[in-house]
DNA sequence: AAAGAATGCGCC
DNA sequence: AGGGCGCATTCTTT
């Protein structure tokens, strides 16, 4: 394996008189691609600062070098890959500095992981630029890292690509001398995979019809009213709702007055919320019908509230441009490592609009969704066989509602034994999944032991780590003295909920993280795959990976290469869970679609 | 007037 | 009734 870091090249002359004498070496904003070999560190050739597609394009041969064998280094991969992207360039593997370095300082900060790095250079994590904004010509990290003093500043005091380099030794090292190597290995070049995936998505976008989804919008909102205005249908609902009440001009987007004539109406809740509003009505009895008809108004103006503000006109103004939808993600932006979003609600495009999402003519979008893999995720992690074996067919549900019946359990039905299972996972204390957790412990002792050490550790202000080894952070400095705070009812009550949700956290954790990094896997493979094609398509697919939530993958490529994609989407789960867990008896079934339309698909 | 908190809903 | 988010709007504080 080859590495090559591409980085700022160090300054032609640095000092208070800077620019007094005349130039020499690259100019400011210039690039160096540096070799590392091992611990050998070789400065490489540099190039201007918009030189850089053409660097990479040139390297491999220079250097005699297959393209394949090498992994390309940045400080960010979100701000370091898009002008190549531009360029039409694609990497096959990458490291992310920086991202690898948030990893590694939280694996240090717990023993058990017996991470011992401290760094040499601070790398900081960088969100993408939104889609289309006006790049920086140059390495955009220039300013945006430092050497920490120890190491010894560069000329300019900023490391430069040499300094990088030094710190990518630093991070592989340990990784080797970790309690886990090839675990963190994984994560960390799943990690950075992640990088090259969500760039090349921010780069795709997601195809987005305007014109189904406004056509969408004058149905069930009426007209584009004016700025200002609400929408005709919308305006009517509010002045039926207002009549229902018998509150003349009532404003329901003000939680306030609407709460104010709820109650007036007699609708007994405390708060406006949907799904209080729901059981309100639900609990009834022989008043139901009558409850529901008072309710139903509120329920249907707030769907088409949340339509209108959420992915409205304004939302499409914004966020679709050219036919795409272009969301910029944010790789491990969340604790448990799972992606976050900034910018158009990526992750949360409801249901409602997924009609707008349609293939270009002559492709399809292949939709693939994972069932249930967190149940699976605890499964694997535990070695509980026998939730292993329920989770051996497509639905993992059914299948533990079965191994209840059968073992006389509560937990009879699909319903409940989801309920029960999510619950369990969540750490909910109440309500119809917590009566069922004495039956899921009896069913399956070692998943419910592993979910239970997690919630004791963070009861106790402990850390816990994903099955790759991502960190959950450590609780806030004044975190232990305010639990111990006991001295009055009122600080013992708090600090009983505080302990309480640090346990439901560190639970949670340790699933929804190893998830997310099954899912990182799962993405690195299939663009594994894609790029390295099959019998049908030895030069690789055309087909990209053009969205992504959670658990779930949206592709977009010729119709003909449908069929080979959705083999590749299936083979790339099974092989995220050896990746993960090896020859261990859990199994990533996906509900695979190729479709025109994104509605079409679940 | 601006900033921040709270409310509520969308997704997994 | 319980984990993780982002975002628009309303409400409160500065």
């Amino acid at each position: 394996m080859q590495h090559i870091v591409l980085g700022p090249a160090p300054a032609a002359s640095a000092g208070p008189s800077a620019g007094s004498s005349a130039p020499s070496g690259p100019a400011p904003g210039s690039w160096e691609a540096v070799l590392v070999d091992g611990d050998r560190i070789v400065p490489g050739p540099t190039a201007g600062p918009d030189q850089l597609p053409g660097l990479v394009r040139a390297l491999p041969d220079r250097l005699g070098t297959d393209p394949a064998s090498i992994r390309w280094v940045f400080a960010s991969v979100a701000t370091g890959y898009p002008p190549l992207l531009r360029a039409g360039i694609e990497l096959g593997r990458c490291w992310d500095l920086g991202l690898a370095q948030r990893i590694l300082t939280g694996a240090a900060t717990l023993e058990a992981a017996g991470v011992r790095y401290s760094p040499t250079v601070v790398v900081p994590v960088r969100d993408p630029e939104p889609y289309g904004e006006a790049p920086r010509p140059g390495p955009p990290d220039q300013e945006a890292f430092f050497e920490l003093p120890a190491a010894g500043a560069g000329r300019d005091g900023h490391p430069g690509a040499a300094g990088l380099a030094r710190e990518l030794v630093t991070q592989l090292a340990a990784v080797t001398g970790s309690r886990h190597p090839q675990r963190l290995m994984l994560l960390l070049a799943a990690e950075s995979q992640g990088a090259l995936v969500a760039a090349e998505m921010l780069q795709e976008g997601l195809p987005w019809r305007r014109d189904l989804h406004e056509e969408m919008l004058r149905r069930r909102l009426g007209p584009r009213p004016r700025e200002g205005e609400r929408p005709r249908l919308l305006q009517e609902l509010a002045q039926r709702l207002a009549a229902g009440l018998g509150v003349p001009g009532l404003n329901p987007d003000s939680p306030q007055d609407l709460l104010r004539a709820l109650t007036a109406a007699g609708v007994r809740v405390s708060s406006t919320r949907a799904w209080e509003l729901r059981e309100w009505a639900r609990g009834g009895g022989a008043d139901s019908q009558r409850r529901t008809e008072l309710v139903e108004p509120v329920l249907e103006y707030k769907h088409l509230y949340r339509l209108w503000t959420a992915n409205g006109w304004h939302w499409l103004d914004e966020w679709v441009r050219d036919g795409r939808f272009h969301p910029a993600y944010s790789v491990g932006g969340v604790v448990t490592g799972r992606w976050a979003a900034h910018g158009g609600g990526a992750m949360q495009v409801p249901a409602a609009v997924r009609d707008a999402v349609r293939s270009d003519p002559g492709w399809l979008l292949t939709v693939a969704d994972a069932s249930q893999v967190e149940p699976r995720i605890l499964a694997a992690m535990s070695q509980d066989r026998t939730l292993a074996a329920a989770g051996s067919g497509h639905d993992l549900y059914l299948a533990v509602a079965e191994q209840g019946r059968r073992a006389g359990s509560g937990i009879g039905d699909r319903t409940r034994a989801k309920i029960a299972l999510l619950g369990a996972m969540y750490g909910a204390t109440t309500g119809d999944s917590a009566v069922l957790m004495p039956h899921l412990r009896r069913l399956y002792p070692e998943a419910i032991e592993l979910l239970e050490r997690a919630a004791r550790r963070g009861e106790e202000g402990g850390q816990v780590a994903t099955w790759l080894g991502r960190t959950s952070p450590a609780v806030a400095p004044d975190w232990l003295a305010r639990v111990r705070d006991v001295g009055t009812a009122e600080a013992e009550s708090r600090s009983r909920s505080m302990r309480a949700a640090a346990g439901r956290f560190t639970r949670n954790f340790v699933v929804q993280g190893t998830a997310a990094e099954w899912a990182l896997c799962w993405m690195g493979e299939i663009r594994r795959r894609l790029r390295e094609g099959d019998r049908d398509h030895p030069r690789g697919l055309r087909t990209r990976l053009v969205f992504f939530v959670h658990d779930e993958v949206v592709l977009h490529g010729p119709a003909e290469e449908a069929p080979a994609v959705g083999r590749i989407v299936t083979e790339a789960a099974a092989t995220a869970g050896r990746l993960l867990f090896g020859a261990a008896p859990v199994e990533f079934p996906l509900t695979v679609a190729a479709v025109e339309s994104y509605a079409e698909a679940d």
